[in-house]
DNA sequence: CGGCAGTTTGAATATTATCAAGGGATGTGG
DNA sequence: CCACATCCCTTGATAATATTCAAACTGCCG
């Protein structure tokens, strides 16, 4: 029950647009591991790609309940031919993600655990606040800690002795099981190196 | 003297394809460490992008004598005008390189040091294979340990010490100062973590 | 020759992973 | 309703991995 909905391997048929709930991008190592390459939220693409190849090179997970608009592999290509201009849309949907993707290896490869774990906070958090534009930030952060390790490339018990550690200095809550941040600006700067 | 041909936070202004030589796409962080996102080769391009933004992401630095073809900005969004088919082309561009870029958080979430190394010597020698289409392989390998330091998220010193562990165990030669695979399948193999 | 960029090495330290175990909440079948 | 399983979180001890610091060596070039 691993509530995949894009296989590793499988063929490229469908695009898909959360309207809501969360999920991720993987992809897996041949030991079994899996690195997850982005978080998705309500108004994120999954599967747009103009490349063929013999199947998707990841996976994606639903986190939640999913609500999504789906698009055949074919109609999408077949689009092209009519409104060129969709071209430039899906273009831009792939490169703003890849814009993710680089801050993440950014992160990974050059910050702390404690650091990484507030980026991904802050990411997530403004994230959502540009798709939902909900005034009250995010309510929940729906990953478990274990999606954190596999985000960060950390293990799962470095991710909690952290996440306790930013509790410990104020720079997070975990209330109900669920991390928030307790002034984003400020965990802000601390992933970003600067003393808080 | 940093022979940068995109500084980050410069306006964008012109689209760069590689005819010959080695560069590569970097992220400078707040306390001026850098990041390599990818490095590029022949048949690369540096720059391209349908986002607006105030500045370049990135900058980007070459490694050895370029020889470059420059697009304006301007004429590159206006080709899309009269071509737009031209924007596939360009979409695809972009997601190459999103997909290096997920293989490196990939390689530098999940590997270890020596992997990690095993994995860059790979794939450069994989897409210089494909984009030079010498059958000698990749003569050179330009990099300094410095670039592979950035590039992998590991300090200089470990690099160092992990480029003479490969060397021991007879998965790399170093001649010249040059590192060259010895056996690229068995390299692989062991990026990939299995036994050797 | 002197300087510079790149490489190499050893020693001490810091960070992170692994191993092992247990706790709390939730859900399911008997 | 209880017993059991499962998932997630938590903690301590130990080991592996990587960083930092300091120093020196190399080849090359002016």
């Amino acid at each position: 029950m691993s509530s995949d909905f894009i296989e590793p391997g499988q063929p490229i048929h469908k695009i898909y647009l959360i309207y809501s709930g969360w999920a991720f991008r993987y992809r897996l190592l041949r030991d079994g591991r899996k690195q997850i390459i982005n978080f998705a939220l309500p108004g994120d693409y999954l599967g747009v790609s103009f490349s063929q190849s013999d199947g998707m090179r990841f996976g994606a997970t639903a986190v939640t309940d999913l609500e999504v608009g789906i698009v055949s592999y074919a109609s999408f290509t077949r689009a092209f031919g009519e409104r060129p201009d969709l071209a430039i849309q899906a273009a831009s949907v792939i490169e703003r993600e890849a814009i993710l993707v680089e801050e993440a290896l950014v992160a990974v490869g050059k910050l702390t655990a404690r650091q990484r774990i507030a980026w991904l906070i802050v990411d997530i958090c403004r994230r959502w606040r540009d798709a939902v534009a909900s005034e009250d930030g995010l309510q929940d952060f729906p990953f478990t800690q274990n999606h954190i390790a596999d985000a960060l490339g950390l293990s799962l018990v470095h991710v909690n002795k952290s996440l306790r550690a930013l509790k410990l200095v104020g720079l997070i809550k975990i209330e109900g099981g669920k991390i928030r941040p307790v002034d984003e600006a400020r965990l802000m700067r601390f992933s970003e190196g600067q003393h808080v």
